[in-house]
DNA sequence: CCCATATTTTCCTTGACAAGTATATACGTG
DNA sequence: CACGTATATACTTGTCAAGGAAAATATGGG
């Protein structure tokens, strides 16, 4: 994972605006009104998020829609896979009697959404 | 996840001392060596992690003995889960697609993971 | 071409953080 | 209790990024 990615994940106003993308693509004005921060602003965070590879944008019109890129993401998700069974390893000694489907998604899917 | 976590995650200093303590916990002196840090920006770097709740210390006579806190990283997964779908989908939308004439060979596809 | 809309970029100021050096605290031993 | 080892904190200095305001760029319509 590059290190723009870190340094672009660190502000919260960042996050928030992957959280709103997490929906769908949007426009600059549709995540400025959506969370309050000037345009401006928004456009710097938006840069920084391109820059680092987390967001993917295309044009339409004036508008430029910005999308989550997976693959920013998905290289976080690769450097924190190795930690990953520091804490299934404590479930494993609860009871393990998983089946032998290693790595695939099992988290509970409970609504996780933090904030 | 606490903003502190995130801040604390940002270094490299940082996230160096992490990963050599996936390995086992380790004193701070044997962090220092391994990493090529003086002593007291190891200290403050640990200061740093142990105030974001990713790792915790133990005293042994002198040596303070630092280990990854599974919950502070845990956390970090709990932020990342959400996001997950957005590249399991590009996985899954292949394999279901697959699927919908029913008894096609369904593990095929899990050789196009890339990066 | 002039204007309205949508977005980006630049300039500037201010605050936070990292590294280095020096000093302080804690522990074990003779 | 003086000393060596191990770790933590204080202080200073330089760098860098965030935020606001203003200007610049791009698109579409009369």
């Amino acid at each position: 994972m590059r290190e723009a990615a870190w340094s672009a994940l660190v502000d919260p106003h960042r996050r928030a605006i992957l959280e709103m993308l997490r929906e769908r693509p949007r426009a600059v004005g549709d995540l400025a009104d959506g969370l309050g921060f000037s345009q401006p602003m928004t456009s710097k965070h938006l840069r920084v998020l391109r820059d680092s590879g987390l967001v993917s944008v295309r044009a339409e019109a004036q508008r430029r829609i910005y999308a989550i890129d997976p693959d920013g993401l998905a290289e976080l998700d690769a450097w924190l896979a190795p930690y990953r069974r520091l804490w299934n390893d404590r479930l494993d000694a609860l009871g393990r009697h998983l089946d032998t489907d290693s790595d695939s998604d099992t988290d509970t899917d409970t609504d996780t959404k933090e904030k």
